[in-house]
Formats: structure tokens, C-alpha cells, sequence
DNA sequence: AAATAATTTAATCAAATGATTAAATTATAA
DNA sequence: TTATAATTTAATCATTTGATTAAATTATTT
């Protein structure tokens, strides 16, 4: 849109131009078509087991297109991976920076509003793990630079509140506990829906419940140890 | 070791011969080496991004030597990934086969043992996730020989336990958070220790910690409804 | 020791795959 | 409308990668 070279014209949505230049229905752009379609194919098989060719086809584009607008098969996962773990990582930063809520409301709400999430994208925790062993560092920074005030502060004032008592569970346990109830059923349904015989109806009821109940039984070990008989 | 064809001969541990010809050390032995090789980066990486010739590098071997004993990559991979597996549900099945312990007690050995077994192979259970999403009814088939019946009868009991109001939680919640509470953390290992803080010294006492925890909390979800005040 | 079988090696193949190019088409600007 | 820029296409490259082959080496058997 603005360069002209030898090699194609390069104009990204990451350059710093075109801000609302084409209101254009989002979905309709052959940048969006590719990157909604490698989202699919990354989040499913990973960057490894994906193919250029196969996420041309899901978005009905030519193969070139995507090196046109991308550059590289990595940096456009670059860029998926990026978009996911935003999202991935919102929805806590969102609630527990909101300083109105107890301790247990942001619980309630991070379990409730994680559960809608992951039903409705199944395949994310999975990449998630996977791209954030195999990318550590990388991830590591953005971690800090969208949660990162709210973790330290956060973090500091359950330790605090652990060694006064107030809470009967260290907090890097009730963190691994938290989000072990809540995220592991998803990342685990195959396994879980074999052993346990639910179909994908049951299984989804099964997560509504969750809702309920996780809170219920973090609260449980939130408290503090009986007065010592 | 037998046939003699046009093509190399092939004599992989597969085959129904050679059971104990040679008591070689296992490690020595070529094919042992390409299977720990395989394991290693398999486990590691997954199947897709697993190159035959970093397996070949890993355990000092030919490359040619890798078809020669296991005729493709696939069909090595097939042999690792069920090992794997096996090995990854074998504890669940032999603790809970033992019909001289409680439920409660079931748990402690379950927990104790699995968390032991996930130190000793961080890998594994995001490999083992992993290969299950992609290829769910194979695996499947493999679950049922191996802890068929123990399951099904565990878990029928657990129903007709819950059911008479013995235990307070539903046995589909109770087997999501027995694996969440003890996989999870391995699993998100990365990102917990970003978040908490820890590192490996104190991820692993985390972890220990959990030996004990676990089935505290395991216990209180499995107590009954108060009586109703 | 000689003959046979099994293993190992180096070289090579064919297909898959990410990427590029030049030409054609379409959209935008003058 | 014409000229220019942006986009799209079909063809092709260069590497990578899983696999194979024939020859060399080593082990086993007779």
C-alpha cells in the first residue's frame, strides 16, 4: 500500500499506516482470511505439523499470498502465538486488577468467565502449554508485560496474608490449584470422556457445574487451619 | 536375525522371536539406542517436529540404521508413543487394583507415586495430552485393555457411593481433580514458576508439598453433604 | 578357515515444503 | 481514461526430510 519494490509490496496490519484507512468487514480481507485460518491449523497441530499449503487452502487464498503479507510460515505463527496467549492471559489480568472485588468474587468470576472461554476454545490451553515449553523466554516477557503489576501486587498481599494466617494455603498452591481445577478437564477431555463416559453434552454440563463448585472448594482450602485444638 | 531378503534383513524386538538370545545390555544394543534417542526427542518435541536424523545424531547411529530396525518413523514413533502410555497409566491401574486399600488410601499411593513418576519425566504428560487429542480413538482402545475392568468397577462403585450420599462429589469432578490437583502443575510447569517465583528447587518442594496436600483436599470434596441443617 | 548371515555405512532418491519470481489482474490515483 | 500501485496467480526453486540401495564390514555358523 505504500512500499513499491522489486519483490512484491509489503503492507502488513503490523506497519504503523492504514489505521482505519479500509473499514473493511474484517473477515472479507485476504490478511484476516489467512490469519483466521492459520489460527485454526497452528491451535490444533501446531507449528510443526502445519503445512503453508494446508493454510492456503482453509482460506481459500494462493499459497503466495500468505509469504505476501507474512513474510514467513514463522512469523505469521509469531504473530498467531502472540494473539492467543493475549487472549489467553486477559481474562485473569482483567479480573483480578478489578480492586472492588474480594479475593473470592475475583475466584468466582475468573473461574466462571475461564470456563465460558475454554468451552468455547477448546483447543488453546493445549497450544498454550506446548508454545510456552518449547518458547519459554519469549512468552515469559509478555507474561510480565500484561499481567505484570497485578501478579507481583497480587501475589505479595496473599503471601502476606498466608503468613498471617488469614489463608490456609500457600498461594503458590492455591494458584496451582486454581487453575489446575479449571483448566486441566479441558486439556485432558479426551482421557476424562473415555474414563468417565460422558459424551460432549455431559461433558459440558460437567464444566457448567464446575463453575460452582471450584470456587467452593478453593474457598474451602482458603481457610485458615482450625484454632489448634 | 532370520529372514534374508533383496532388501536389509529385519529383525526388530517386535518380532516374535529372539526373547532372550542375547542378553546384551540394553543400553548397548543399537536398537535400544534408537529407541531411547526416539524417546528422548519424541517426548521432548512431538512427532511432527522430531527430524529422523537428530534420533539417528542423538543415539550416534546411521540413519539407515533407524528404517532398518523400525521400517519408518511412524512405526517407531507408534512403538514410543505406547510405551509411553502404557507407562503413563500403569500406576493408576496397579494402585487401584489393590482391593486391600480404602478409597482415601487409594489416593494417597495414587498421588505420592504419580507425582514421584512426574519429576522423574517432566515430558511426558504434555506428550501424552497431546498425542491424545490427535489421535483419541487409538489411544482410547489402549486405556481399556489396560485398566479396563479396574475402571469400570472403580468408577461404578463411586456412583453407587455418591448416589447413597457416601461421598459428597460427583466421580466424574472427583477424577478431574485428583489429575488436575496432581498433573497440572507439571504441565504448566513454565508458567507457574513465572508466576510464583519459584525455581526448580522450589518448584519440586512445591511439589513434594503436594504428596501431602492433595489428598487433604481430595478428602474434604469427598465428604458428605452436611446432614441438611 | 570358509561360507553365510547380519549389521553398518555412504551415497542417493523422491516427495514434501517453505519461499520466490515474473507475469496477469484488479484497484486506485491522476 | 490513463497511469500507477497493489494484489493475485501459476510456475518454479532450493532445502529439507523420510526412505532406499548397494557395497563394506562384522558376526555367526559350518
Amino acid at each position: 500500500m505504500i512500499k513499491s519494490k522489486p519483490r512484491p509490496t509489503f503492507a502488513p496490519s503490523t506497519q504503523i499506516d492504514m489505521p482505519k484507512a479500509k473499514p473493511i468487514a474484517k473477515e472479507s480481507s485476504t490478511e484476516e482470511k489467512i490469519k483466521e485460518a492459520a489460527r485454526k491449523l497452528f491451535t490444533q497441530k501446531g507449528f510443526a505439523a502445519t503445512r503453508t499449503r494446508d493454510i492456503a487452502d482453509e482460506a481459500g487464498i494462493n499459497l503466495a499470498l500468505l509469504n505476501y503479507y507474512f513474510r514467513s510460515k514463522q512469523k505469521l505463527f509469531d504473530i498467531i502465538m502472540m494473539e492467543n496467549f493475549r487472549q489467553f492471559i486477559h481474562g485473569i489480568s482483567f479480573n483480578f486488577q478489578d480492586k472492588t472485588l474480594s479475593l473470592e468474587q475475583k475466584i468466582e468470576k475468573v473461574v466462571s468467565m475461564y470456563i465460558d472461554f475454554l468451552t468455547a476454545n477448546p483447543d488453546l490451553p493445549l497450544f498454550i502449554l506446548t508454545e510456552l515449553r518449547n518458547n519459554p523466554d519469549q512468552l515469559a516477557a509478555s507474561i510480565e508485560g500484561e499481567i505484570g503489576e497485578t501478579r507481583t501486587e497480587l501475589f505479595a498481599q496473599l503471601k502476606v496474608a498466608h503468613a498471617a494466617g488469614y489463608i490456609g494455603i500457600e498461594p503458590s498452591h492455591l494458584v496451582a490449584n486454581l487453575f489446575g481445577l479449571t483448566v486441566f478437564p479441558f486439556v485432558a477431555r479426551p482421557i476424562l470422556q473415555k474414563v468417565t463416559g460422558a459424551d460432549d453434552t455431559q461433558f459440558n454440563n460437567l464444566m457448567q457445574q464446575r463453575k460452582e463448585l471450584i470456587p467452593i472448594w478453593i474457598k474451602t482450602m482458603l481457610q485458615p487451619p482450625k484454632p489448634t485444638k
